[in-house]
DNA sequence: CTCTGTTTAGCGCCTT
DNA sequence: AAGGCGCTAAACAGAG
């Protein structure tokens, strides 16, 4: 039984992969794609596990970034300054996770460079992500409230306005809970057991994940809830599909409905989830505020490269 | 110098 | 058993 304080679940590690975890917070950011520094943020300001070691994890971090083709590096504009590139998803990685674990991917991404109708060239990707982070940046500012649910790709299918990115973190989260017999957990994480509620266990445990500062936990001003019912849509009873594709081989998921939302999909985005995906800044906690190494970068891509979609973002196979 | 990004290597675990 | 995936460590180079 865990003490409180140090070393409770809180400060285990997170059922997530590095990837998972970078994917979320890249998902996570309005313009859908961070500097490396930004994710870091992310991720430590919630999951207290990474606020410590972090020389360790961030080299892995970076490690996963460089290796794994679903992530897309994206250069600064010159008036962008500050360091590092931005990264950003690749248009096919969500289905990554399909077997339902976050800790361990069945298919690993890769791009088929081979493919004359797939140029899926980094450039044209990273230029197609700026315009796109740019329209997101002014509907952004145009809109106030919500975002428009631009799809970060069109893949060539048509998606509903309420399409979120498997990787939204609301989506993962909320896929944990309805893993049948809550395999998530005792099954894939074996090495912390009880720490993690499962999915029935939720309910009771009623604060949520302790392992995951949502914003509800400690970030005042942009709550996500989790102990709320956002979090956990199993608690809704609603079902939950399977993230991504129903078959299809890269196509991104099927918007997954995470709670019992109104018909309007897109502005209907829970407040705390809405706060997160429109990525407010972090309420500073008085855990969180001094942890972050805030290397601040100006995680605003702008201006407009007028480039058509790449034409052929969807060869992208994952290679098993 | 620090941070970022790439690459290589080794190990453990899981799936097939 | 083999192969794949995830994690970690480390070396190295380049940019700010």
């Amino acid at each position: 039984m865990p003490r409180p304080g140090r070393n409770t679940y809180s400060d285990q590690k997170p059922p997530y992969s590095y990837i998972s975890l970078t994917a979320m917070a890249i998902q996570s950011s309005p313009e859908k794609m961070l500097p490396l520094s930004e994710i870091y943020k992310f991720i430590m300001d919630r999951f207290p596990y990474y606020r410590e070691n972090t020389q360790r994890w961030q080299n892995s971090l970076r490690h996963n970034l460089s290796f794994n083709d679903c992530f897309i590096k994206i250069p600064r504009r010159p008036d962008q300054p500050g360091k590092g590139s931005f990264w950003a998803l690749h248009p096919s990685c969500g289905d990554m996770f399909e077997n339902g674990s976050f800790l361990r991917r069945r298919k690993r991404f890769k791009v088929l460079k081979s493919d004359p109708l797939a140029p899926s060239k980094p450039s044209e990707a990273a230029q197609y992500l700026q315009q796109q982070a740019k329209l997101r940046l002014s509907a952004l500012a145009a809109g106030g409230s919500h975002l428009p649910q631009m799809p970060p790709y069109n893949l060539g299918v048509s998606q509903p306005s309420g399409f979120k990115h498997p990787f939204a973190i609301e989506n993962i989260i909320a896929r944990e809970y309805k893993m049948p017999g809550g395999l998530a957990f005792s099954a894939m994480q074996p090495a912390v057991p009880a720490a993690y509620p499962l999915p029935g266990q939720l309910a009771t445990v009623g604060a949520g994940w302790p392992h995951v500062y949502g914003s509800g936990v400690i970030d005042g001003a942009a709550p996500i809830s989790m102990a709320g019912g956002d979090y956990g849509a199993a608690a809704y009873g609603v079902p939950l599909k399977p993230l991504c594709h129903g078959g299809g081989q890269t196509l991104p998921a099927i918007p997954v409905p995470i709670k019992p939302t109104p018909a309007a999909a897109v502005p209907a985005l829970p407040a705390p989830l809405a706060s997160i995906l429109s990525n407010s800044p972090p309420a500073l906690s008085p855990t969180s505020s001094q942890t972050a190494t805030s290397q601040s970068s100006p995680a605003t891509p702008s201006e407009t490269l007028t480039s058509p979609p790449p034409a052929a973002l969807h060869a992208v196979v994952a290679v098993h």
